[in-house]
RNA sequence: GUGGCCUUGGUGAAAUGGUUAUCACUAGAGUUUGUGGCACUCUCGUUACGGGUUCGAUUCCCGUAGGCCACCCCA
């Protein structure tokens, strides 16, 4: 066991407090129904459109994101969470989860199955980078991937689950940029066609600019900075250097994309910081008013190559990856109501010892008739009872006190109105399920 | 990794180089124990951590950690 150093005691005897980890946080109790919210929705598109869901670990092996996203980019080079085990190897704290997928594929023979094999996932991803809005260390995406499949038709369907998506969670105003990267063969091509035009140019680049031209050319694409946009409006772009094979496919995208009736925008500058990527890129943004890179909800884009680099037999495959975290921030600046499915709608209250045992039974047999009661048996005080009923915002509380337990009944208060009734103990659930249902269908109506 | 701003109870704020750090909200206990949303009382802080300057620091300085924001990059 290694030795780990004890917080020391300061002179008021209490530990200092433990602080959370750089760019972790708490999913506290007050942001559950954001969660769970989007959960639901999550999996009711993956059922409609056929997903299986799937879990993959969330420490990998490094080489899977080394061989996989690219020894170049950033997220490997200086974002990982990676470390030594006390066996051997280094393991590495999954910064995504297309990797994974595609490992999986290829372990437990996926290829057997009927193709396309359709797969979604949600969980945590870590990324070792510096905090800021919209960025977190530990942060959550769900994902869509589609494998055993090229067809275009596949492409424009991962960008309609992810545009209908927005759209059922509330989103109206959102954007959708789509590109084609093309394959390694005519990205090659492109990219020497790229470099030799901005070695031309090199005087009028950043600084930024003129390490991105020797590390990684496609980003000079989509920097940000204005000295440089001259440069790039008349730069090449690389539609106009796809082979035929990609751009007929893509073309084919656009135009299903079009029968579906899907808005986007053609951006020839979009790029993506993964190197597996190729053909069809796309990037979901919250509204054309917020573009940039931070603000990003959600991306993806095809990767034929990635099964094969990771030992497996050539297979083509689309996804799309959403940030979890970045799309309830947006729904709370939209100011998108999401349902509080866990907030009780009865309090169970007792005054006395016997009322207590009984309303300790009563309590369990409304559990299991599924009927979310909330209590505080261990207050005995009524009118505190009944405080916490109120901050609870239940509809009815129910009283069980000396006088109920001797004449087999019990009370039932709306708490709105104030007015209670007397019923048969025996009665007590069939009486809440027809209060409850009662409101329940005026919800309806209204 | 670079830069800017910041850190006072659970939350939001206030204050001062000098005796018990103020207020509001929240939470808990209670206002003589059978009725909530009001009121009142009480309780909850070595002013992030470590060091320095000083007779004296929560206040000034430095470091560390964390937060927010921007860049890089990404969701």
């Amino acid at each position: 066991m290694p030795k780990i150093k004890e917080p020391k005691l300061g002179k008021s005897q209490t530990a200092k407090t433990v602080q959370l980890l750089r760019g972790f946080k708490d999913i506290l109790p007050a942001d559950q129904p954001y969660w769970q919210f989007i959960r639901d929705a999550v999996e009711s598109f993956a059922k409609g459109y056929g997903f299986a869901k799937i879990d993959p670990p969330i420490l990998e092996e490094v080489n899977l994101f080394t061989r996989s996203i690219g020894k170049q980019t950033d997220i490997v080079e200086k974002e990982m969470f990676s470390f030594t085990d006390q066996g051997e190897g280094n393991v590495v704290l999954r910064p995504e989860a297309t990797a994974s997928i595609a490992r999986a594929y290829i372990n437990h023979g996926m290829v057997n199955l009927p193709q396309p094999v359709k797969l979604y996932y949600w969980g945590p991803m870590f990324r070792r980078e510096r905090p800021q809005s919209g960025r977190q260390r530990q942060f959550h995406q769900f994902g869509f991937e589609i494998l055993g499949d090229g067809s275009p038709v596949i492409d424009a369907q991962i960008i309609a689950i992810i545009s209908n998506f927005y759209q059922q969670i509330g989103f109206s105003q959102i954007s959708i940029h789509i590109n084609s990267i093309g394959c390694p063969q005519c990205r090659k091509v492109y990219l020497s066609e790229l470099t030799a035009y901005y070695r031309s140019k090199r005087k009028l680049l950043c600084e930024d600019c003129k390490k991105r031209l020797v590390k990684n050319p496609l980003r000079l694409l989509d920097c940000k900075n204005p000295s440089c946009q001259f440069v790039k409006n008349e730069a090449p772009q690389i539609v106009d250097w796809l082979d035929d094979e990609c751009k007929s496919h893509f073309m084919k995208v656009v135009e299903y994309l079009d029968e579906l009736n899907i808005s986007y925008k053609l951006n020839p500058h979009l790029v993506r910081g993964l190197d597996y990527y190729t053909k069809t890129v796309f990037e979901v943004f919250p509204s054309d008013k917020e573009e940039s890179s931070q603000s990003a909800l959600g991306g993806g884009g095809r990767y034929d190559g990635l099964v094969e680099i990771l030992g497996g037999r050539p297979t083509p495959a689309v996804g799309v990856a959403v940030g979890i975290e970045r799309t309830i921030s947006q729904l709370r600046q939209k100011e998108i109501k999401v349902p509080d499915t866990s907030s009780p709608q009865i309090f169970l209250a007792q005054i006395g010892d016997q009322a207590k045992i009984k309303a300790l039974n009563l309590f369990e047999q409304l559990r299991k008739e599924n009927i979310v009661v909330a209590e505080n048996l261990s207050k005995d005080s009524l009118k505190s009872q009944l405080e916490l009923a109120d901050k609870l915002k239940v509809k009815y509380a129910l009283i069980l006190g000396q006088k109920e337990v001797m004449d087999g009944t019990i009370l039932i208060r709306d708490m709105e109105s104030g007015v209670q009734e007397i019923i048969d103990f025996k009665k007590t659930t069939h009486e809440l399920k027809k209060k409850l249902n009662n409101q329940l269908n005026s919800v309806i109506q209204s």
